[in-house]
DNA sequence: ACAAGTATGCACCTTTTGGTAAGTGACTGA
DNA sequence: TCAGTCACTTACCAAAAGGTGCATACTTGT
């Protein structure tokens, strides 16, 4: 028999069996990594259209090679849709495609163990940074 | 009422009132990027405990140095457990943590997603390489 | 006339990440 | 005795990602 009765947790259902990436998995993750990608697909999540203007200052910190960066390859990628109405002071929004929103839905369980699992990860980050700090 | 009755699609409900980490999701991408982490984590949590040497061969394609890294950060940020049996020629092997394991089923929904949306994404990304190329 | 805002592009640089190759020490099989 | 295995470690280098700052062309407000 293949299966134990005393089944190990729902493991990650990858199929390594692709051209390209070796799973699902790296896929979805080469898709939204990228330092400010998640917060671009949050924002354009809850708000639905954004101008361009509204999501710089809506994603702290973010410079303008970043932020247009980053939607570019979000657009390229098929996940959000850039609309340019070609007035004379520009004006152009950015929103969710289908796909977007379907990726959008994906990602909420990894909001949730996230937020969960906030302390954990946080204190575990602040021992890198000090490790690191001590290092040099 | 703040809902409104055309309620717009379930978006990634992060929660982004936190200290160092945006929300929820930057936390755990954080914590699953990594060259190799995600096939790892996808290793263990379909094999239970492994050794180091197999896991080396299970990944392909990964060096010495790589792999002992993630597993390392890995390790520290508490998702898989190291177990040296301190025997003479070395065995070790890795486990994932109660943590870990919650980590990887918030994980399947992104394997689900990639892999259904995988001939977009290798699409897309085929024309990235295209383009990059061109470029140099 | 001049600053500020609009959405972007580009050149240059630093930081981070990943990769290669070699070495460690105790052991085992030929 | 000599190569190979085990689980690593280290030094060095290349590539990718990210950041700073300036420039554009046009308009609006002062």
């Amino acid at each position: 028999m293949t299966e134990d009765p005393a089944a190990p947790p729902p493991a990650p259902s990858c199929t390594p069996t692709l051209p390209g990436f070796t799973c699902g998995l790296d896929a979805t993750l080469r898709v939204i990594s990228g330092k400010w990608k998640p917060l671009i697909l949050y924002f354009l999540a809850q708000g639905g259209p954004t101008r361009y203007g509204e999501l710089r200052r809506a994603v702290r910190d973010v410079s303008d090679k970043m932020l247009i960066q980053q939607l570019k390859e979000l657009e390229a990628d098929g996940l959000v849709k850039r609309t340019d109405y070609r007035e004379i002071p520009p004006r152009v929004d950015y929103s969710l495609t289908p796909l977007g929103v379907s990726l959008a839905q994906a990602l909420v369980p990894l909001c949730t163990w996230g937020t969960e699992n906030m302390a954990e990860v946080t204190r575990v980050f602040a021992m890198r940074a000090r490790w690191a700090a001590g290092k040099e």
